[in-house]
DNA sequence: CCGGAATACTTGAGAGTTCAACTGTGTTCT
DNA sequence: AGAACACAGTTGAACTCTCAAGTATTCCGG
């Protein structure tokens, strides 16, 4: 650990902008999705993954990798979200480490009910105040960080929102 | 609220590719300062805010303003650094409602220790995986989700991160 | 085919965040 | 002056996330 590259001005005024701006955004997606749905964003993305997986259903292990969460972390949160009804958990037939997660109907229609207003938010916060060149260049950005931050972790998918 | 206007195909990516990185970026950020300075990366925040103010002292409202944090996850925020002796709390004279929260000189050792080290993620992260380009361009969009997110906000100050 | 490593989760405790309610102080209006 | 309101922060409970351990299976080399 050699000297400090220290960020120039420039650096530090985007990256401040940038982390604001990340944090507001986080909070209003957050906030809008608790209200309207009970949900946090987190656990609404874990609803999105297992509708659109055949099935409407993952192992533990799967669902984790697409949202890049920790085994515990998403082991309380399917804890909470069977509590509620909206996904079922069982073992996997002739694995009984494997446990597999599926999309209970409950769980499909409280994302149907969560989805629009949800959308209606995502575009509030980001792709109505930018242009879509941006939103190209956005992608851009989004990728090369994802090359230092998830070296080997495929694209994300297309379906869905 | 008449029909959705669903994201398409290239909004969805964008959207997901962006979701991760940012996610991805969280962590990894939170994760080494709570490993190299044991503080996690929204109390860092607030003892660089303090660090810069004049008399590295603010009112618990202005540093609320300035991390655009609720009051209650300051305050929260406020006393585990005050019982980790990194900030002192105390009443303005002559107001009674205000607290003023001032960076102690181990508040102050602390962020200097912890500083290098988390630069450094954020160029590992951020700016080692971006041209110059792109980090202009990624302000530039910062700035206008600000615009929806943060009506009337300032932009960020300008020194060390 | 047996013991050690790897896999697939789960659990519990400790922190941090959120939300709603609450306390104490200034301000304002009449 | 007094009532109503606004302002500044705090508190507690419920919830979520993290990290370290622990459990239960399955795989693999000798």
């Amino acid at each position: 650990m050699a000297d400090t590259r220290w960020l120039d001005e420039d650096e530090q005024r985007t990256w401040r902008t940038f982390l604001r701006a990340v944090h507001l955004l986080d909070s209003a997606l957050d906030r809008q999705l608790r209200r309207d749905s009970g949900l946090p964003h987190a656990y609404y993305q874990a609803l999105v993954a297992l509708s659109e997986a055949p099935e409407r259903a993952l192992t533990m292990t799967e669902l984790a990798g697409l949202l890049r969460s920790s085994p515990s972390r998403l082991s309380h949160a399917v804890a909470r979200l069977e509590e509620d009804g909206l996904v079922r958990r069982f073992k996997r037939p002739g694995d009984r480490r494997t446990t597999i997660v599926s999309l209970t109907p409950e769980g499909m229609e409280v994302l149907r009910e969560a989805a629009p207003g949800h959308v209606e938010e995502v575009r509030r916060v980001l792709f109505d105040t930018i242009s879509r060149e941006q939103a190209d260049r956005l992608r851009e950005i989004s990728e090369a960080m994802l090359g230092a931050l998830d070296p080997g972790g495929e694209a994300p998918g297309r379906p869905a929102s």
